[in-house]
DNA sequence: AAAAAATGTTAAACTAGTTTAATATTTATG
DNA sequence: CATAAATATTAAACTAGTTTAACATTTTTT
């Protein structure tokens, strides 16, 4: 049983989709688990078998895929009511294409992929939750593939440090240049070409 | 009422995922509609909200968004046994930032907004099936942006023969261009380099 | 079957972003 | 507080992919 008082944020983040009744609720909580992360620590590991679909309640996570050539290609980062997992390592239960990392100290609600199973039955509403938020992370990710086309490099920088300010201050700028798709060099390029231009 | 023939390639689709009943059938075909398109047509323009979520029973459509330079990027083709929509305007009913448009005359079960809803309610295994439809799509997604950081525009090219060899077929080589990211000058050297070398 | 429209090819000049490598700055640690 | 480790900057040489423009081929229309 999660206490109440830690998973206020995943509650309070579900309320704005479903009303679930205090029964439900403490349903709920009896059946998800509470973790620390240290920084660094892997939540995920390219290779392993994804078990769960994780909500972060403080702190950061990045995911990313490590290629043949060792390079890192991060996808997304998760910060405070963001959720994090590798979907198609959780879903067909295969191996991870993904490693989601602290990038911080991290605390987590986790999801285990059986329990969640149980919760749609119990709680249909919440099959309804988690179906919201796969469309809106799917509405995101296509989003994310259009700027990836239609955007140069310093566009998409732009853009991320516009909708994502915090972010942008909490992360190493060579994150950023791999989320962006870029060289940390290349940023770097552009950020002095930004400070000239200001 | 949807003809329950033109309608045998969704509820065999469906039935991957979910058994229903023969009425939980009968209502569903009842409450859907089947359109046909011809090539060239839109079924979504950018700008105007999108009612519809779209089963292609026949034919192939393109997802793609136009930037600000009059660009079109390609996002995602649809042929027999796919959905297609702007998820982004049909759950939030904003303006839309894609267009689908027909590469071919094509046939279409189409959901709309409002009763889609309603089938949630009534039959909420729908709900369950819809939910692991953009489960997938989301995997398919994050998978896509890996791709198009990790491998250059020729092992891009590669993949994606591999990956739709029927697609790549059917569809102009500038389009599966736009799709890939790149110009169709240089698919076109991709091309000719690659049968050099076999 | 001719003309027009759409699609595909080739090649040269160009540019956005990479690579390599050296140095500077900031942050963490004994 | 000194040293190491991690992060960021700069610049020159380079390359994957673009641009432009002219031409070739295929498909559609009359």
């Amino acid at each position: 049983m999660v206490d109440k008082k830690k998973a206020q944020n995943l509650l309070n983040y579900i309320g704005k989709y479903v009303i679930l009744t205090p029964e439900e609720e403490l349903s709920l909580l009896s059946h998800i688990s509470y973790r620390k992360y240290l920084k660094g620590q892997y939540i995920i590991q390219q290779g392993d078998v994804c078990k769960y679909e994780c909500f972060v309640i403080s702190g950061c996570t990045k995911m990313f895929h490590m290629d043949h050539l060792g390079q890192e290609h991060i996808i997304m980062f998760a910060i405070e009511d963001w959720w994090t997992s590798d979907m198609g390592s959780f879903i067909s239960q295969t191996e991870a294409d993904f490693n989601v990392q602290c990038v911080e100290n991290t605390e987590l609600i986790m999801f285990h992929r059986d329990i969640i199973e149980k919760l749609y039955e119990e709680i249909p509403k919440l099959e309804r939750f988690f179906r919201q938020i796969v469309e809106r992370a799917l509405v995101a990710s296509q989003k994310r593939i259009v700027r990836s086309f239609s955007l140069t490099a310093r566009e998409r920088y732009l853009f991320f440090k516009n909708q994502y300010p915090e972010i942008e201050q909490r992360i190493p700028q060579y994150m950023i240049a791999s989320y962006l798709g870029i060289t940390k060099e290349f940023l770097s390029k552009i950020k002095s070409q930004i400070t000239l231009n200001s």
